[in-house]
RNA sequence: GGCCCCAUGGUGUAACCGGCUAACACGCAGCCCUCUCAAGGCUGAGAGCGGGGGUUCGAGUCCCCCUGGGGCUACCA
């Protein structure tokens, strides 16, 4: 059998982190068995979806590179993928379900049903429909509908206990009795959520759902809708819920959880995926640093984690600076360089790829999201007076403006190479009578106004010798 | 209220179908490297496994109860 998940998100918002883990594992899963990764929008809501959210996610997903293999913008064997165009869809299987009576008409109005409640609340019985159109006779039922009352349907739920073998929580048991006939399609004739999924699960021939752990007891109203609809029943992995450092559900509170503001924040996609995949998922030895094609290799259902996870953004950004260290400078030279050309509009160096390649080398260890290069970067583009008092008495030794010539005098005649100019640096200490922290200090104060940076030999390849001159100012 | 899920250091996880001095990573502290900050390397502090009962020669690992978190209980998704 060949798998078949999906990933189905509501375009009511952007997409947040725990959806994006879902749609991974799906992701995951599907490209680990050679299987399809569908994507679904569940517009059902046309309330609260907009077409704005929906493009957000697709953008989201992309970015992640989490393509899709049928879904909007591709098409399949089983389009529309999108919930507001199948409606028909859902009301022809409604309609067939009220044929075989596994479904009803329910006349009941929404006051009438707010009283029932309120009534069994204060009864302290169970808050379920009380089953009143379910004992109407076929016949009354039909013509009741024929005379155009308002009506909604709903299935009959049967006296029976359900259960579900759970990929990452095991065997989960319903008693029957503790669910009322519930509505498939409201009186205005739109289908309700659990209907849609089931409806489409089946129809998309789902092999494996995974999804949030929310929806975990709306299986249970699902298995029976897959029974009424006679369809397989897939498989379920229900993984928990991303929880914020207090430990409640991860909210907008707990600073970014949409993933379009990680990409803007400088994050890797990369390193978004590696952290998101090890949130509720460990193949079980010490291994934290995956590529993705590593995680499509190994990832598995059985190893997901049922407990809870918190999002611990101080861990991802130690994991971005992992693949920032990770990457070819080539490339991380093509990513600093939108950043370094909006904070350096005009610069011609920021158009020179040789310069933009050293820059990437120099910054690379101490880059933890891509947009810290212009604070890294800042004091090696232009030479500024000390900073501080720390760099100013860098400066105040009595030798500082015989090293500082000396220096000019050595750089001037060296070959431009990281070697030669060391061992210029190392001439001109000895002739100045300084080195170590003497030496380098006031070289450093001097071409970059601090004490604190980047390896030195690689800011003054970087400078070039005529900038390295000029700032020594001799 | 009812139904369901979950529970290992501050955080993410590991510990095969019961045998541990409970491991790794982030974070934290210290040391090393080094011209400095990072990066990197090393060392350390930090949980006796939510609590209580069982079962067993032996339990984080199995069973029961409790507690605490969370989800669902809509003509929301």
């Amino acid at each position: 059998m060949t798998v078949r998940v999906r990933f189905a998100p509501s375009p009511t918002g952007y997409l947040h982190v725990g959806g994006a883990r879902t749609a991974l594992f799906n992701w995951l899963f599907a490209r680990r068995h050679g299987g399809t990764f569908i994507l679904r929008i569940e517009d059902t809501d046309l309330e609260r979806s907009t077409a704005e959210s929906e493009e957000g996610l697709l953008r989201d997903l992309r970015w992640l590179g989490l393509t899709w293999d049928e879904g909007p913008g591709i098409g399949g064997p089983h389009a529309p993928y999108r919930q507001s165009e199948r409606t028909k869809i859902y009301q022809e299987w409604a309609r067939r379900l009220v044929e075989t009576g596994a479904a009803y008409p329910c006349f009941c109005t929404e006051d009438e049903l707010e009283k029932k409640r309120q009534q069994a609340e204060a009864e302290h019985r169970s808050l379920h429909y009380d089953g009143t159109c379910r004992r109407l006779t076929a016949e009354e039922a039909k013509r009741r509908v024929a005379a155009g009352e308002p009506h909604c349907i709903r299935v009959r739920v049967p006296v029976k206990d359900y259960a579900v073998d759970d990929l990452v929580r095991g065997r989960v048991e319903w008693k029957s009795e503790t669910l009322g006939d519930f509505i498939i399609l409201r009186s205005n004739g739109m289908p309700v959520y659990n209907f849609c999924v089931v409806v489409d699960d089946a129809d998309m021939e789902i092999t494996h759902v995974i999804r949030a752990e929310e929806h975990l007891t709306n299986t249970h109203r699902q298995l029976i809708l897959y029974e009424a609809l006679g369809k397989p029943i897939p498989q379920f992995a229900h993984v928990s819920l991303i929880l914020g450092a207090d430990k409640t559900k991860l909210s907008k509170r707990h600073g970014a959880t949409s993933v379009g503001q990680y990409e803007t924040d400088g994050f890797l996609p990369q390193a978004m995926v590696n952290f998101l995949a090890l949130l509720g998922w460990a193949e079980g030895i010490d291994k934290e640093l995956y590529s993705i094609a590593e995680l499509i290799e190994k990832f598995s259902l059985e190893r997901i984690n049922p407990a809870p996870a918190v999002f611990d953004h101080t861990k991802l950004i130690w994991m971005n600076g992992q693949h920032i260290r990770l990457l070819p400078v080539d490339k991380l030279a093509e990513m600093i360089a939108p950043a370094m050309r909006d904070a350096y509009p005009g610069d011609a160096r920021m158009e020179d790829g040789g310069f933009l390649r050293k820059l990437a080398a120099t910054v690379q260890p101490a880059l933890t999201v891509i947009p810290d290069v212009v604070n890294v970067a800042k004091p090696l583009l232009h030479a500024g007076e000390p900073a501080d008092d720390e760099a100013k008495a860098a400066l105040a030794a009595p030798e500082v403006p015989a090293l500082l010539a000396a220096l000019a005098g050595e750089f001037k005649g060296c070959d431009w190479q990281r070697d030669p100019i060391n061992a210029a640096i190392k001439a001109a200490g000895k002739k100045a009578g300084v080195k170590g922290k003497g030496l380098f200090m006031p070289l450093r104060v001097k071409l970059t106004g601090s004490c604190h940076g980047p390896d030195l030999i690689n800011v003054l390849d970087l400078l070039g010798r005529d900038e390295v001159v000029r700032r020594l100012g001799v």
